[in-house]
Parts: structure tokens; sequence; C-alpha cells
DNA sequence: TCACTCATGTAACAGGTTACATGATTCC
DNA sequence: GGAATCATGTAACCTGTTACATGAGTGA
């Protein structure tokens, strides 16, 4: 599992809490690893059970009180470990290779029009990958270090939806071409 | 859930046992649907309860007894249902994309090296995913239908699997460059 | 007034992984 | 003799998803 080794190096960026987390994980961090509010919950809790983080309780006033993790000496040590691991590519599950794949035993009309769907949400996911490039990443060539690896995983965001747009693109025009309206 | 999905559509192709399934689930319907023995196995149990595949015992001799699955009209139904859905693209968690991101907390060496296998695992998929290509569908142009709608998924994998190979060459170069050794 | 944000959680369930178990046959 | 193949499964566990719950403050 490398929920844990996320919210580390998510934690060792930048102490926070549950829910700071969270919404780092609808975004940055979430782009390449997905994760519910639920599952960070549950994973401080036993990652702080396992001494990896320790938490600050912070009493706000008209706010509820919140716990600020921060990454400890265990959980660095933990991290450099997990970092030395060698590990099997993510194993895929693509719902919509499904569905191409029996379009002829339902409406191939319909499960064009999904693929036309999916290909709009990689266009603007491109978008967004290539305008947090722009602006965080004017000039990569200039890039060292932590800096450098961030810059890295985006690029692998950015060529990974470049690779399912221009597969969708071909979906689309070779179903077209097959079942001209 | 998709497995059931996955399991009609290649049911669909041709009819089988669990072990069956469970091997084409190695090699072409398991690149870009992963599933063990025995989730196939609990997952047939569960659609032979809800009447979506019917089951014939055959009796063999030294060997053990097999059930040969195959897709009911209501599978059929319930593919033609699930093909009409739309659904978001699925939730990535990509290991290698975490490591590199906490390269500089631990040992930068270590983590190209990992890219490196990486980098070698995606170019051998690559060449099977070519091979099928070239024997399997020497004329793409001139394919309709199922067989058009499977030569695409292929595509799609080859796709994936140049912009992976693509990424990694670009993090290899980019973090050697930034400690050259 | 209503929706949204901040902040944390419980509970139930669905899905995926790993280990273990059986037993004959075929091939080296 | 030992490994691989065919064929099916149980059990325990770990992860992930969905729904529900609370409660104050902020802004339209």
């Amino acid at each position: 599992m490398a929920l844990e080794h996320a919210i580390l190096v998510s934690l060792d960026e930048r102490p926070g809490t549950g829910y700071e987390l969270a919404r780092r994980f609808d975004k940055s961090i979430g782009f390449f690893w997905a994760a519910t509010h639920q599952q960070i919950y549950r994973t401080l809790k036993r990652m702080d059970d396992l001494r990896w983080v320790t938490a600050e309780e912070v009493a706000q006033d008209g706010r509820p009180d919140k716990k600020v993790y921060r990454v400890s000496p265990e959980g660095r040590q933990e991290l450099q470990r997990w970092l030395r691991e060698t590990g099997e590519p993510a194993t895929v599950r693509h719902d919509l290779a499904v569905k191409i794949r029996g379009a002829s035993l339902g409406d191939p009309r319909a499960v064009a029009e999904e693929v036309a769907r999916h290909r709009r949400h990689h266009a603007e996911r491109l978008d967004v990958y290539r305008a947090i490039e722009k602006k965080d990443f004017p000039d990569p060539s200039a890039l060292h270090g932590r800096r450098l690896h961030q810059h890295l995983v985006l690029r692998g965001g950015i060529k990974a939806e470049e690779a399912l747009l221009e597969w969708c693109d071909e979906v689309l025009a070779a179903m077209r071409e097959d079942d001209p309206r």
C-alpha cells in the first residue's frame, strides 16, 4: 500500500490536518493517487499508532479543534525504506476499454458517446496540467531536487492524458467510419 | 464494478471455465482489467446466483470435473444495460509517481533504478502488444464490428505503454542530469 | 434562509489480495 | 522424483466506497 507513503511525502512537504490532506488529494498529489477523506482519517490514525506521524491538537475559536500531523523520524525512516523497495507497475482497470471491447454486444453508438465524454474529461484534465506547468514550472531546465521531481510527476500526468486523448480520437474516428450515421 | 461485465464480454466471445477465464485475465482481456482466479470464482458464483450465466458441469476422466459457463439472456441484457451507463475515468494510483515525488527524501539514485526497472517492463509489454497487433490485426483498415473493437482496445494499450516508456526516459534523463555520477 | 467551508468521525459494505488446501496427470 | 498443468475452492485480511452524523461560522 502506498497511501501511507503518499501521505508521508505530502506531510513532509508541509504538515497539515486530515481535512487539508483530503483536499490535497483532490488535486496535486491526488492527480496520481486518489483517496477520500475517510481513507485519509483512517490511515492517519493507523500511522499515528505506528508513530510514523505525530499529532498536535490545536484549539481554534469558532472552528472545531484540529489535529496537525507531522512526519516523525520513524516516518521518515519508513519512507526511505519504501523508496528503496521495488514494485510492479500498477494493475490497470479500464471500464472504458471493457465497454469498447463489448460494444458490438450492445449499442456501439452509445459506447461511442461514452468515449466522447471521456475525451472531454481528458482534454480538460490536460488543460489543467498544462496550466499548472506554465504557472509553477516556467523554466523546467533550471529545476533541481524536489522541484524537479514534482515537475517530472506532472510531466507523467501530461503524457498520460495526451495518450488517452489521442486514443479517444482514434476510437471515435474508427467507430464513425465503421458505422456512419 | 466491471469485473462482472468484463467476464460477460469474455464469455460471450467464447464460453469457458473459471480456470480458463483466469488465464484469459492473465493476458488479452487482463491487459486492461486485472483479476485473480479467486476473484473470478467468487464472481462467477455470484453471477450464477443472479442468472447472468449458466453453468454446465462436464465430467472428465483423469481431470477434475469442470463447470463451463455461458452468458444467459439475462446476462446479455445486463451487459447491454451497463454499456449504456456513463462512468468516470478510472482513479489512478501510481506508486512510481509517489516514489519520484518523494525521491529527494531518500536516495534519488535508488528511485532512478526503480524507474529503469519500470522502463524495461513497459518496453517488454509494448513489444508484446505490437507482436499481437502484427499477428492478429495485419490489416487494421479492413476491420469491422467486434474485431475492430478488439483492435481499438489493443491500440489503447500500445498508446499507454508508449507514453509510459517515453515518460520513464524523460525522468531518467532529467535525474541523471540533476545528479551526474 | 440556505448553501458552503472547516473539521472529525462511525458504520456497513463491496472489492481485492494472500495464503492455504486438494488431487490427478503429464512432461522432463 | 519433481515441477507444471488442470480445476476448484475456503478463509482471513486489507482496502476502498458510500452513507450518515455533528456543529459552528461565513457569505449570498
